[in-house]
DNA sequence: AAAATAGTTAACCGATCGGTCAATCTCTTA
DNA sequence: TAAGAGATTGACCGATCGGTTAACTATTTT
């Protein structure tokens, strides 16, 4: 019961920070935003800081899954899967709540490397890496390390550009590079 | 005199909200650091959404100036413009006080995509792939508006990765994705 | 030299910041 | 049903937020 209301109480406060940026949002709207008092928040929580840091964990472990899951239900083969990658962020890109990367969006707030918040964004970058990794391991790329890198800046830039002007063209201007990014990485036919 | 003093304030006070975020940095620190009293600050500028709109001109300014003069100094021919870029981005990455891009900082921090701040950064964004546009055209690209956004969206995607873990690495990567990139888009031999 | 103008300053405004606390409320256990 | 334990609350803390005010200083104009 306690686990679950702390749960519930973090995945409102992603909401709301997610919505309305890290500093922009005081603790006094997470307490209104979530229906609990700011005492029983700082009981679970010893700063907002620490707070936000189980909010990133939370969205690190909605974000990926998501992905991952999507990505398969999309494609069969492992070079389809590297292209499907483009076509989920389409689909999110197209979300009503689409407001960019949050990871992107704390490290911009939190600027120092050392800064936990930081630190926890870059975690996440270097999770997805290990798994577009992977990806282009069984793919049979001839560099997966460095493909896999490329295919990152792929997502990354073209969240960017989403959320600057570009919109749902965004994923399909990083889907085209992909594609001929992977040929380019693939010893023969697949 | 009056514009010098101005001008002053406004370079001064990019530095302060570069290294140290939007919400983060307060007035008085504004004062502060640019030794010009708030009440001297507030007869410049009606509000502080002011002071960031006239600090975001003056890095728009900057940035494409000295993007373009580089890119120009370190090639020749327009297909090595083009690939010129992301060296240009990796002398970035590697200068001490590298903290990304301001404009991705900013719609961070300022989501509304009616919000000044926001639409200025949207902005900056069109004008970088209007001037990729040019080269892209000059190059005798197929496609030359598609490149130009592909080209941004590995500009954007290698920025965030130099910020998020990669550092000199994500220009790297970036350039061999764009230069298998130009090759596509290219009718024959440069 | 006197008056007007422009620029600067510290002190102050109400609101909100992150965080705390004494009091109350709810529920278990005997 | 009374005692005790946990959870919850609104009021409150000093500090800082964006922004304003009145007094002062220095310069220009006459």
């Amino acid at each position: 019961m306690q686990k679950t209301k702390r749960d519930e109480l973090v995945r409102k406060a992603l909401d709301t920070f997610y919505r309305n940026g890290f500093h922009a949002t005081g603790m006094d709207m997470i307490a209104k935003e979530t229906g609990v008092s700011k005492t029983s928040i700082y009981k679970h929580f010893r700063t907002k800081e620490d707070l936000i840091l189980a909010v990133l964990r939370l969205r690190d472990e909605n974000f990926r899954n998501w992905l991952f899951r999507r990505i398969d239900e999309l494609s069969d083969t492992p070079r389809e899967k590297l292209l499907a990658i483009f076509d989920a962020l389409e689909e999110w890109f197209a979300m009503r709540e689409f407001r960019g990367c949050m990871f992107i969006k704390a490290s911009a707030e939190y600027q120092e490397h050392d800064d936990p918040i930081h630190a926890q964004s870059t975690e996440h970058k270097r999770l997805l890496a290990d798994y577009f990794s992977k990806l282009c391991k069984v793919a049979g790329a001839t560099e997966p390390e460095q493909l896999a890198q490329q295919i990152l800046v792929l997502k990354e830039g073209a969240i960017v550009m989403a959320v600057l002007g570009r919109g749902l063209e965004a994923a399909r201007d990083a889907k085209n590079t992909a594609r001929v990014l992977i040929d380019a990485h693939m010893p023969a036919t697949d």
